[in-house]
DNA sequence: CCGTGTGAATAAATTCACAGCA
DNA sequence: TGCTGTGAATTTATTCACACGG
């Protein structure tokens, strides 16, 4: 499945990307304060990592620190968003208007973050038609209309376990390459989608063992 | 009830836990449908990892697996459980009542799974004293009250980033050892309580790059 | 002096391979 | 024959240590 790094691309690893994305969230609310540079120490301890790490995870991306005095925090900015994908203008859509559905399309992190949810669907007749702040829940049947209609880039899967396999199936079949999905269970996609996981549950229960031990 | 009787609790990792927390999913699942016995190869497809890996997380837990049959499902639920401190009764409160914390404080998965809401807080005039399903929003200066009252084991934070840090405080001194936060900042915690950071916006990045390469 | 960039060392997680039991 | 349990090998991630530039 993977391929060889492609010139100019070099691969990076999802523990390292997790960590980008909170760089970036330090850098930008620095940048606008007027920090103009940052050392590794700084931006680690804000990170919750350590200098070397944070060195490392920087240094694919190119040189973008000068030794003695720190990172360049406006150089850095773009880079990082560069990587991170948030050049692309993203369409997200959100597949199941319940309780996390209705949460996630008033969340404003979202949209902050250069992911603005432009669709809201759900399969129940009880819901079709409701309004959740600015957008009105869709028949989820229209599911590939509205993706097409809607230019929608991204999807965020909030249905209960076992609809979960089909919907993503369909969005793959109608051009949704990227997915994040709340259920429960692993799902397969073929080749150049991408589902990610996130099992609130499971990390409630992670918390759990580690204090019972 | 018959807690493993091994006095040295082994070492389980992160990662493994994670999983664990899927394959007692499918366990239970499979077991109120009358499933006696599964092998490795079928629990690891459903959780959409290797047979290897599977053995090697079930492992520790002691040997609930014969050659040749499989993993006995009704031997292997309670020793999961047990691994995944289910077997304490957890108390949850949500710290913010924004968006994300009332979705959470009506998403039946984490009733479902062993971690009942019963309380919701917030600082929020507009907020306090409103009703989110039974939950009625309480007030967030109470907090060290309310965590005494209702007895909180564990603790959800929903709150903007700024907020995170001192709450963390607050609950700790409190005596909240286990804290999930989605707050995207990192936070510190003493010895002893545990802080585990769920970003979401940040999982989205992540799929933006994989597409993006 | 600081603080970056980076090779070397260490630690951790995953995969492989196979002996042995039902 | 099928499938577990587990040591060994491999891949991946983190930490250490230090040469070199401002």
């Amino acid at each position: 499945m993977s391929s060889p790094s492609l010139p100019g691309t070099q691969h990076v690893s999802d523990a390292t990307l997790g960590r980008l994305s909170l760089y970036l969230r330090h850098l930008t609310e620095w940048q606008a304060a007027g920090v103009a540079t940052v050392s590794s120490t700084r931006l680690a301890a804000a990170a919750g990592t350590t200098p070397a790490t944070l060195r490392k995870d920087l240094n694919p991306l190119g040189s973008h620190g000068r030794p003695g005095v720190g990172y360049d925090v406006a150089s850095l900015v773009p880079v990082l968003e560069s990587t991170l994908g948030l050049t692309t203008a993203w369409r997200v859509a959100i597949i199941g208007a319940g309780h996390l559905g209705q949460a996630l399309a008033g969340y404003a992190g979202f949209t902050q973050r250069g992911f603005p949810v432009v669709a809201l669907l759900d399969s129940s007749r009880a819901l079709i038609g409701t309004h959740v702040g600015e957008l009105m829940v869709q028949d989820a049947t229209d599911l590939e209309r509205v993706v097409a209609a809607e230019d929608i880039t991204m999807a965020v899967l909030t249905v209960p376990g076992p609809a979960a396999q089909r919907l993503v199936d369909r969005l793959a079949l109608a051009g949704v390459r990227s997915i994040l999905s709340f259920a429960p269970v692993a799902v397969q996609a073929p080749d150049g989608v991408h589902v990610r996981r996130v099992d609130l549950a499971s990390e409630l229960q992670l918390l759990a063992h580690r204090a019972g031990s």
